[in-house]
DNA sequence: CCAGTGACTTGCAATTTGAAAGTTACATGC
DNA sequence: GCATGTAACTTTCAAATTGCAAGTCACTGG
């Protein structure tokens, strides 16, 4: 019942519990998070680009979760240009391993929610 | 019999889009919501052994919570006793079918988060 | 009558969210 | 040269949500 600090990790981190759950949850469990993650699955690599996404996201709301995902080593960002610098963010292996989690969500989602589609996870439209 | 879904738009309901993840999350997207459906698939069924839990969530999140998820017919309530009345929750066919998402969260949460343990997701310990 | 238990509800401070406006660094058009 | 535009943020601040603690309610058992 009581919250432990992790012994030889990052100071300032307090884990709930061990469980993979509840880890997983202080990473990705909010709102947000996971439609931009949705977003670089259907290919979407800017800023601009996560900002354009139906559910409209606020942009300070934005700017923290892909700080948060890079810090946790989920994404990565590189520029793909200079002058002026423009970045692109791509999801590292850690980051593509949600594929099933995300795949079950969508599989939940279409079952069990009337209303939701499909077709906007479609790749090419 | 439980009362069936109304094919209208409910009156408070705001949609962000039709994405299934988006409305996923709009139910399940927290730091707590899934902790309490996991509770349930390891055989917890009263408010008391959800709050016995490890993660120690606050009594009152723990009632809304409980609520919401009866709202979205996820779970349902029973008394199990009288005098005093006494509730067991369970999880509905929408509930159990949450079974595969919760699944690939634990699987990517072992996988990739150091210090996370299957062994609090045996049922009987 | 009093303490204890299970299931909540209430009060309130602290934290987080979100709408909007501001900032920085360039590029392009006039 | 200057105004306008664009991408990627940052700042501000009110509103909503969270979380700790305490209180309530309906009993039971001693």
């Amino acid at each position: 019942m009581k919250k432990q600090k992790v012994s030889d990790e990052k100071p300032g981190l307090v884990r709930r519990s061990v469980c993979p759950i509840t880890n997983t949850l202080d990473i990705l469990g909010d709102k947000w998070t996971l439609l931009v993650v949705r977003d670089m699955f259907l290919g979407k690599k800017t800023y601009g680009e996560f900002l354009a996404s139906p559910e409209g996201i606020p942009t300070n709301i934005l700017a923290d979760r892909l700080k948060r995902l890079e810090q946790h080593g989920i994404i990565d960002k590189t520029p793909y240009q200079q002058s002026p610098v423009r970045y692109a963010y791509q999801l590292t292996s850690k980051g593509q391993q949600l594929s099933p989690v995300i795949k079950e969500i969508i599989k939940w989602g279409l079952e069990n929610i009337q209303g939701t589609k499909a077709a906007m996870m479609d790749r090419n439209k």
